[in-house]
DNA sequence: AACACGGGGGC
DNA sequence: GCCCCAGTGTT
């Protein structure tokens, strides 16, 4: 379908329309009792690939935790990443702290307040900066985000693959003409949004109830179980995670993850990664100061198995935990630190880590 | 343009 | 158990 062609009206009453609906159907959430946009990007930065459901608990912390932009720069880096435990991507967070030094340190503590000047901003993108400058400053620019892209594909039946940078340039355009007719610009852009999140939704959408049925392109074909198209499927990589835990007179050795991989600044225990299962440990390669360590330290059980599942991850962990001998104590590979019960519990951990701690020694 | 980055929920 | 969800930064 050409949507530039606009036949029966439905790009100029679109916005006025959802805005209706979203009057009557919009849920109570803390986030939009304020236009502070320390809040609104809070907000924002945590729903980033993210339900509202997981999200919410976390910004009540976070907002009780660091009520402004200063106190959110003047946090530890380690507490913030505590804060944001088992939210994942936590590069989300690392970029949270970045900015709200940023904007202290060099913007004295005042927001960017337009779409452009947002984007510059670390962790902030096209959708972020566009969700702030119309929550928080009023500004006419259109938030294109998973739910726009199902509601626009399905209403004006556009078919191109999502996925693809043309693709995001025909969306962004008919957005960018649907906001304009809207009565108010951010309450539009939370109405698209929240029609798709509780109304025309991925699964099941709710045409038989919907303001916009006898218009929408799709649900006339029936096809609004089609759109929007997204070809790319991430195949799931397998990873075989086996664990050391060292234990001497009540503390474990822990380390803070550096390298490039997932969990970036978040702690575990020292870590063999192999490329198929190992089922004993001696097929299991170690360098010489852990194979001394494990040789010469009593493997308290067998090991604990788990699996911790990403989108894009599939990791199979053992849990080997070894009392070190006193004489090795002092001998740890230089990442490794010995870490009290209480310390521990203040480090940022992955989910996988957090779950064998509770059940071993929870 | 392709890829990496966590975790949770529905059925 | 297998499917679904989804912004930003890096390469």
């Amino acid at each position: 379908m050409n949507w530039q062609s606009d036949s029966n009206g439905i790009r100029t009453t679109f916005a006025p329309i959802l805005e209706q609906w979203y009057a009557l159907h919009k849920r109570d959430l803390p986030w939009r009792h304020t236009v502070d946009p320390y809040r609104i990007w809070l907000s924002e930065i945590i729903l980033q690939q993210t339900r509202v459901a997981q999200g919410k608990p976390y910004y009540e912390r976070f907002v009780e935790a660091y009520p402004t932009v200063v106190d959110m720069a003047q946090a530890d880096e380690r507490e913030l990443l505590r804060l944001w435990q088992g939210l994942g991507y936590y590069s989300r967070a690392r970029n949270l702290h970045q900015t709200a030094r940023y904007v202290t340190d060099k913007l004295a503590g005042k927001f960017p307040d337009t779409y452009h000047d947002l984007l510059k901003m670390k962790g902030i993108g096209t959708y972020t900066a566009a969700a702030i400058a119309s929550f928080a400053f009023g500004e006419r620019v259109p938030v294109v985000d998973g739910n726009v892209y199902r509601v626009l594909a399905r209403v004006f039946g556009i078919t191109e693959d999502i996925t693809t940078t043309a693709a995001k340039k025909t969306f962004a355009s008919l957005a960018m003409q649907l906001i304009q007719s809207a009565n108010d610009p951010a309450t539009y852009n939370q109405a698209i949004m929240e029609f798709g999140a509780i109304h025309c939704t991925p699964v099941a959408p709710d045409c038989l109830l919907c303001p916009v049925q006898q218009q929408c392109a799709a649900f006339l074909t029936g096809r609004q179980h089609l759109l929007p198209v997204k070809s790319k499927k991430a195949p799931v990589r397998e990873r075989f995670f086996n664990y050391f835990i060292f234990r001497h007179n009540g503390r474990l050795a822990l380390r803070e993850r550096t390298t490039r991989d997932i969990w970036q600044n978040l702690y575990d225990f020292h870590l063999q990664e192999t490329d198929e299962p190992k089922t004993a440990l001696r097929d299991i390669p170690l360098a010489d100061l852990v194979g001394q360590i494990i040789q010469e330290g009593v493997l308290v059980a067998p090991p604990v198995e788990s699996v911790q599942l990403l989108s894009h991850q599939r990791i199979r962990a053992k849990f080997y935990l070894i009392d070190v001998p006193d004489a090795l104590a002092n001998s740890l590979p230089i990442d490794l630190q010995w870490y009290l019960p209480t310390e521990i519990s203040k480090l940022p951990k992955p989910v996988l880590i957090t779950n064998y701690l509770d059940q071993q020694f929870g």
